[in-house]
DNA sequence: CTCATTTTTAATCAAATGTTTAATAAAATT
DNA sequence: AATTTTATTAAACATTTGATTAAAAATGAG
């Protein structure tokens, strides 16, 4: 027996495969929408070795759910508690770290919205995204940034709703516009390509933002 | 017998309460989140007389989905398509449309489009939207000012993602802001009504839009 | 009232689905 | 080699769930 950081180790085949074949279902078609039956297909695995692995449905999806989640925030919270970056660096390097995150898993986005709705039972809240969110060094440079006059006075969250709004939305909204639009996926895939230089500067234009004189520090 | 427009004017009652129980469902937890017990415990019917009014669960969620999508597009499309209005009367005017529409079905969008990714078999082709979108009064107008060079040279697309996702992004966005920041429910939702004047002259600002001088037409 | 039609209900069906069991194979331990 | 533990499988179980049926109640026409 021993500890199960050995199992893992030594072959990661099949609970890894479980756990790719569930993300990739669970972000495709929703809790709801998945069979189990078609996640140990995917995985080319027993049914009851699902269950074997996780105990049940319900604690893999949190598992996916959870790491999803994490690399979500993790990505933006490199970003935005870098003390070494200024203000612009930072709004300017945003859309460049989800492109990266969102060309892996472009349907992570809608998933983590729709789940963390659909399901009553707080998945987040353990983890403290709150705490980190307002301690972070974005908030402070953000809030010089208005005392000193660069940025109209406005509420942070606004900000960062055009922020990351117009960086995510297109991958929200690509099922829908492919539909509305006559452009191929791959014109519009690089139609949200070439987003990824133009929303700073927009995001700049739009708030009246003045460039800082280099130094990082916030304060 | 007859023609059933008789029997929905006399008593609009039970199927109007399931199609009104369906929506509420179907915009909550998605087609295959909702059970059709539920839907006819909440329109207070018994579960047979979904059948008898709607055949099955797929042909309620699909008109669901129609009514749906129509007043998502009807919104927008009237905005678009005015006449009377100059390019930046439209800019002005969007935001103000979907939040009216939104305060009423605040989950449509995240619905809207979980669906259309989930379901594979097309529910919008029959619409038009596209050929709707193409022959826009508001495309004629963007082109225009393009031209005259009142708009620097961009793709419709990445304006409308900013118009558009602007708009409606905090409301696909709103359960995971709610855990991410300390803000509550009343807090926010004025957050997000105050960017009803906000977004048009952002949008405005950040791409260097200059007034058109006030007649509506756009050739 | 009588009879036909429409609406509603309780009961049931059949398929789908998450989970478990019991047996077997593989690996590790002694 | 013997034995214990871990991994895997096929089969079955218990519920859930969408749909149907057959009968009853309500409604309306003649």
């Amino acid at each position: 027996m021993e500890n199960e950081s050995k199992r893992k180790a030594e072959d990661p085949s099949t609970e890894a495969r479980i756990l790719e074949a569930a993300r990739m279902l669970f972000q495709r078609k929703g809790y709801a929408g998945t069979r189990t039956r078609d996640i140990a297909k995917a995985a080319g695995i027993n049914l009851a070795l699902l269950n074997y692995y996780f105990r049940s449905k319900e604690r893999l999806f949190h598992r996916i759910m959870l790491e999803s989640v994490q690399r979500f925030f993790q990505t933006i919270q490199a970003v935005l508690n870098d003390e070494e970056t200024t203000l612009f660096q930072k709004i300017e390097a945003i859309p460049g770290c989800y492109a990266d995150l969102l060309a892996r898993e472009p349907e992570m986005p809608l998933f983590l919205l729709s789940e963390i709705r659909h399901n009553p039972d707080n998945i987040l809240e353990p983890m403290d995204l709150r705490g980190m969110m307002a301690r972070s060094c974005f908030l402070r440079q953000f809030r010089s940034a208005v005392a000193e006059g660069r940025i109209p006075e406005m509420h942070p969250v606004q900000f960062l709703l055009n922020l990351v709004g117009m960086t995510v939305f297109p991958y929200l909204a690509k099922p829908m516009i492919q539909v509305v639009t006559s452009l191929d996926e791959q014109t519009l895939d690089s139609l949200i390509r070439e987003r990824r230089q133009l929303i700073p500067t927009w995001i700049a234009a739009a708030h009246g933002f003045r460039q800082e004189k280099d130094s990082p520090g916030g304060g």
